[in-house]
DNA sequence: CACCCTCGGGATAACGTTATCGCGAGAGTA
DNA sequence: TACTCTCGCGATAACGTTATCCCGAGGGTG
């Protein structure tokens, strides 16, 4: 209120003690609190006592800002994923990944924007983290060359970064897609559809051409069961249409992700969906409690996550190794919809 | 390799150009490159083209922890709740109104653990946030004390915190279980049962009190129909089978959050589901594809996380301003499951 | 007793920003 | 011409830590 205030008065946090305070409560020198705080073992238990008393009475606790700007080191990195606050099995795989590692984790949620992709690895790395995983949404990430040249360690998750050359992870697409083909085939069926991401994106385009090979390498014709594009209602809808009221129509189908497979269920309703025999790729929340029960292709999400934390450490710790790719293995999981016969 | 590296061999991150370095290579002053990156007005063009050119050339990108240590304020909000990566319509809102603040959320998982929730608030609170908002699990918090008295803003979501007095955004859990009860009540139903969250955690004591004036003040008799407990397959299905097993069995059911609505509904199986009348307390993920799609009384988790931002920000503007709670009330959705009739 | 050596602990300089001054130059007024 | 007043801009001191030195006291050896 008045202009005497110092630093404390109304409006204004109140101030944090310091270690300079914590010094001068406990009569030692500035650097001793510093020993005292990250347990250096060259201090007596006489000084150590009384720095612990005046930290206990002020209440002091270290800045970590300041910490790191003096390290260089955050202890943090930054995940940049489509969504966090959804099911997102690989994030939880990297938090407890990178918790188990003592790494405090900043996770994002790019939205499926690219601009918003751009603005929090941006960000992330003027916050000089000490490395980023991303699972890129962008076309280009070119403009990520010079960070990766000051030794911003990067991994890419799920699909790999155009532009640059960064460590990845991915799930084997092609032969997931082969997975749920061969599946439906060994059941009888004979004209099998697939219903996808846009081809747009990298594992969208991926996975149709792995169901166009699968076609072609059992000797069936492409035309008109593979139907790669948004994942909008009247899209899902238009292709569902023209895969089973064709005038030889699909008697099993295979989704080329979760959401369109969740589309795809939507689209069909309950009675349709339990005629028509169906492998989705990904895991689908509560899919056992459909009915049937639905059969998927289950990426090993775990293993994903677990690993984009393993390739981001092995490059912080030593940022020449050569650029690595892991490609991680699926699982079907036969439920009762991909068994349906024709 | 040589004793002459300069901070810049083998292993050690390049070193990364600082605005001394930029100021040196545009051949102003420092104080004016900070001007620059600040788009302070009192800064000439010639300079100011000068300055461009030389973060350009320099790929200088200014460091966020400096800035932050010498400002105060870090721009960002720590969020605590029990799981980032699950479906968590409250942090997606919370994620949503802090970007439209221009605030970075920070969101860790305190995966229901009371030790781990404290690591991350003490971990938030030594990074200087510029406020917290907690999904309380811990029994008590005033271990935070000391922190809200050093004019840490916080927030705390879902429930109250124990011990300290903080703002607070929740549900009206009384009238929600109202609703259901009402709703089944309203359809025919008299044996109208509950199984829910233990009693040890607020929302569960909240709920099965709020069943238990429900069924009193309808005169109904409460033994053998509120089960509040553990959310663990073999107690849900003793629950289950005291409730429907009895001399007078339930013909009705309210859950008291999703994951005991899941529970329930693996527990009974697809037929015995159908039969019964259910009403799940929290939105169920898929819940319109369930046969017959599940009846919820779903929570405002928009409006929940969204105040959760504002009443920070309000106190982050106004420290002193009186301790607030608003309660947001709940929306019953008809969808077929809590429309069975006895 | 002189000498070296260890070992706890204190000054003090970074780290990379922003904020507080203050100064010189040019414009406007008497 | 002298005297303000603004306007750009530069020197320099913070912010709260950690790291690099250095010093003084104690204990062993010649």
């Amino acid at each position: 209120m008045s202009p005497a205030r110092a630093g404390n008065g109304a409006g204004g946090r109140p101030k944090r003690p310091t270690m300079v305070d914590v010094a001068r409560e406990a009569g030692v020198a500035l650097r001793t609190v510093s020993r005292v705080v990250n347990n250096d073992p060259t201090v007596g238990p006489a000084n150590a006592a009384k720095v612990q008393a005046a930290i206990a009475a002020l209440n002091f606790r270290p800045d970590e800002r300041a910490r790191q700007l003096r390290t260089g080191v955050t202890g943090s990195i930054g995940a940049a994923v489509r969504r966090i606050a959804e099911v997102n099995p690989e994030l939880a795989a990297i938090e407890r990944t990178a918790r188990a590692c003592g790494l405090t984790l900043l996770a994002a949620s790019t939205d499926f924007d690219e601009a918003r992709e751009r603005d929090i690895l941006i960000s992330m790395c003027r916050q000089r983290l000490d490395g980023i995983i991303v699972e890129p949404i962008g076309e280009s990430h070119s403009y990520l060359e010079p960070e990766l040249a000051a030794g911003m360690p990067m991994v890419s998750m799920d699909r790999p970064m155009s532009g640059i050359s960064v460590d990845c992870v991915m799930s084997d697409n092609a032969s997931g897609i082969g997975m749920a083909f061969h599946h439906l085939h060994r059941h009888g069926h004979r004209r099998i559809a697939y219903i996808g991401d846009s081809e747009r994106v990298f594992s969208g385009r991926e996975r149709a051409a792995a169901f166009r090979a699968a076609l072609r390498a059992h000797g069936e014709p492409v035309e008109g069961l593979v139907h790669p594009g948004e994942i909008a209602p009247e899209r899902v809808a238009k292709a569902l249409d023209t895969a089973l009221h064709a005038a030889d129509p699909a008697t099993a189908l295979v989704t080329g992700n979760m959401d369109t497979t969740i589309a795809v269920l939507r689209q069909l309703g309950p009675q349709a969906a339990s005629r028509l025999a169906i492998v989705g790729f990904d895991e689908v929340p509560l899919a056992d409690l459909l009915q049937p029960a639905l059969t998927v292709v289950a990426q090993d999400t775990a293993t994903i996550g677990r690993t984009a934390v393993e390739l981001l450490r092995a490059r912080i710790a030593e940022p020449t190794r050569p650029v690595e790719t892991v490609v991680v293995p699926l699982d079907l999981k036969a439920r009762g919809s991909g068994e349906v016969r024709p």
